[in-house]
DNA sequence: GACATATAGTTAGTTAAACAACTATTTCAA
DNA sequence: TTGAAATAGTTGTTTAACTAACTATATGTC
């Protein structure tokens, strides 16, 4: 293997997305720690929802990254957990848009509190420049391939 | 919600790894535009026993981050592909050994040189030294964490 | 030596991701 | 206006992650 095989080697981590997947787990255990019984993925769908009510099934896809089977799993478990409600709109009728249930809308809040919690636990000893690289390189990354 | 909380909502995808999943599901399409079937989670595996063959089934939960029943059926998968097998351990017999078939180690260098054709892709108009600032904060987040 | 504890791995159940194939509805063009 | 193509969503299948509960083996202490 050439040395720069074994340099690039040591971007595995690029692939694996170590950091993320530790965000994202320790993220869940602090919702557990409050009695929040949602997934991370589910959080995903209703963080979009908060900002917007009403998406379809479609821009969920586009906001999250996922295809369409994930997101109609999703909403499918949201609505069993009574959070989001599917209602088909009159204009195009194969179109779903979701909308957020009262306890739902509740959620935002705390949740936020602890994803922003979250972060700071993550981000000890970065600093602001060095955050705002990574966003920049993982939006680049992001561009390049989509 | 304040300032502070809006501006922290824009690491939303710190959370999400949207660039890592990206760069995954490019790896995981180049894999199988060559032919090559096999999942980037068992590529992931492999990764491993190619830097050291024999790793029992503890070592690799560490090396990839996974817990012990993901990389149980990681294995049984590997070994249905006849690209791995287990070896129990003469010293501890609670200990499985996984030895590199001839076939995997065969795909060793193609699928790096697919990896690094990928991360390429992915890292297109990124610096190397935004590079190391990556590696250096992600590196961070992880320990942080764990 | 015996028993508590720790370690390595497996099994079961739920949720999610990726892909392919499918239905229903809308759009657009001949 | 009709029929092809595009769009929105669903269903089925396989693989993987996470949790909890489990078995088997080893360790260490009394």
């Amino acid at each position: 293997m050439s040395d720069n095989q074994f340099k690039r080697g040591e971007l595995y981590s690029f692939i694996t997305g170590a950091a993320s997947t530790a965000i994202a787990r320790r993220l869940q255990k602090n919702f557990k720690q409050q009695g929040i019984d949602i997934t991370i993925e589910q959080w995903s769908v209703l963080y979009h929802l908060w900002k917007q009510d009403g998406l379809s099934q479609q821009e969920l896809c586009n906001a999250t990254f996922r295809d369409k089977p994930s997101i109609t799993r999703l909403v499918d478990n949201l609505e069993k957990l009574k959070l989001v409600t599917r209602v088909s709109s009159k204009d195009d009728r194969r179109i779903n848009r979701i909308f957020l249930s009262e306890p739902a809308t509740m959620l935002r809040d705390l949740t936020m509190d602890l994803a922003n919690q979250t972060l700071n636990e993550a981000l000890v000893e970065v600093t602001n420049e060095e955050i705002e690289t990574c966003k920049s390189v993982l939006q680049r990354v992001y561009d390049n391939l989509k």
